[in-house]
DNA sequence: TAACTTTTATACTAATTAGTATAAAATAAT
DNA sequence: ATTATTTTATACTAATTAGTATAAAAGTTA
């Protein structure tokens, strides 16, 4: 590989390098980047980061094994590299929701909603349980814990505003209202009542979200 | 092994064999089958399937790998024991909250809340994920599946007992409500919760069994 | 004590899989 | 057309791990 237009990528985006024009190549490369991402999030949503294998994912996205270790040195670095970009993803709907001036709580449901669509489609990949490699170099990935935080406290910015508004539970604290929404993210109710059959994607979540705001118990004589 | 006192185990419950009173070697082998089981589910909670080896199992559990298959013939044979075992805790569970004469609502906060201590104190196995090997076996297992049925018959009542007791959200499903309800029982939030160092055992529970019922949103003016 | 059974430690196998090496094929650039 | 670069197919390695074989040790029964 020549030095004057080496590519600069492997998950460190592409877009980001000086010049603001780029080569076919390079835009070439960002475009299968972005293949590999999502099918490597495809199989994390379903399979788990186990279970899923490199071979796998490069058949998937249809490139030779030795390509894929050209983008990402190792199997770890795909992952944290697919839920880097669902979490990019996730703080890009934020800043898109934020342009909209809504109410905080429907700010909040709008975030949940979304989560759960991409949950529904099988796009969201899975939390690494707890005791897995996965999950110690997720946290010592800068860049992703960096991501947390704002998220975090964007999230949090509009749970405080919502209990404010006295449209969020206030004998919740507003990190158990955090965590509790991060989790519809990886919801296994979204799945059990897509497998079911009897329900489209939009009565699931209308459901869902009913019942996580509402909650189960008959509070809701409006 | 000679064939009069064949002890008869594997998973299969050494309990229900014809003679009522067993030698103490019988006693020692479900003993034993106990604490592996215990093991397997305490490894399925914090590692998952995947992660868990043969080799710790054993090693946790401080017995040969040898003694180990003596039990339980495969990987996949002891996680659907311990699987099967924690529905049977359960199912016994059910049945102690039934004795009690209580509202159907109170039924399923109580089972609701045994869910999820078994989860705090990590003695709850992790679902294996969609896609899993594991899970098509599981499936498969006759005896796994029908206390599966007979614990979503159970829990249905409750759920329909408490819908016209006025005490359930009458809006949402009693499917919906059902797995709402088993989700409880993997939820993440209470790990993220304890973690968080902040509450005791008995805080988390009352708050995420408040987020459930009551519903993050403020519907509360009791 | 002697015969028998079970457990253990150890070492093995066979399969899987992350990651690498390499040469041929394909693509791009001059 | 020729040269340089990239991709691919293939085969390899090294590590892990489920499951088995075996012989010695421990324990039980007569």
């Amino acid at each position: 590989m020549s030095i004057k237009e080496k590519t600069e990528t492997t998950g460190k985006g592409v877009a980001k390098s000086s010049s603001s024009k780029l080569t076919f190549k390079q835009r070439m490369m960002i475009k299968r980047e972005q293949l590999i991402i999502e099918t490597v999030n495809s199989l994390l949503a379903t399979k788990g980061y186990d279970a899923m294998t490199v071979d796998e994912i490069a058949d998937t996205v249809g490139i030779a094994k030795a390509s894929l270790y050209r983008h990402f040195p190792s199997k770890e670095a795909l992952a944290v590299g697919a839920l880097v970009d669902t979490m990019q993803a996730g703080l890009d709907e934020i800043d898109k929701i934020n342009l909209q001036n809504l109410p905080a709580i429907d700010k909040l449901k709008a975030i949940t909603q979304w989560a759960m669509r991409l949950k529904l489609n099988q796009k969201m990949p899975n939390l690494p349980s707890e005791n897995s490699q996965l999950r110690e170099h997720l946290l010592a990935h800068e860049k992703y814990t960096d991501m947390l935080v704002v998220m975090s406290d964007n999230l949090g910015e509009w749970i405080e505003q919502a209990q404010q508004d006295g449209r969020l539970n206030t004998e919740l604290s507003p990190l158990c209202i955090l965590y509790t929404l991060y989790a519809k993210a990886c919801d296994p109710v979204l799945g059990f009542l897509k497998s079911s059959g009897l329900y489209s994607d939009d009565q699931i979540i209308e459901m869902v979200t009913k019942a996580y705001f509402d909650g189960v118990g008959k509070a809701n004589e409006k």
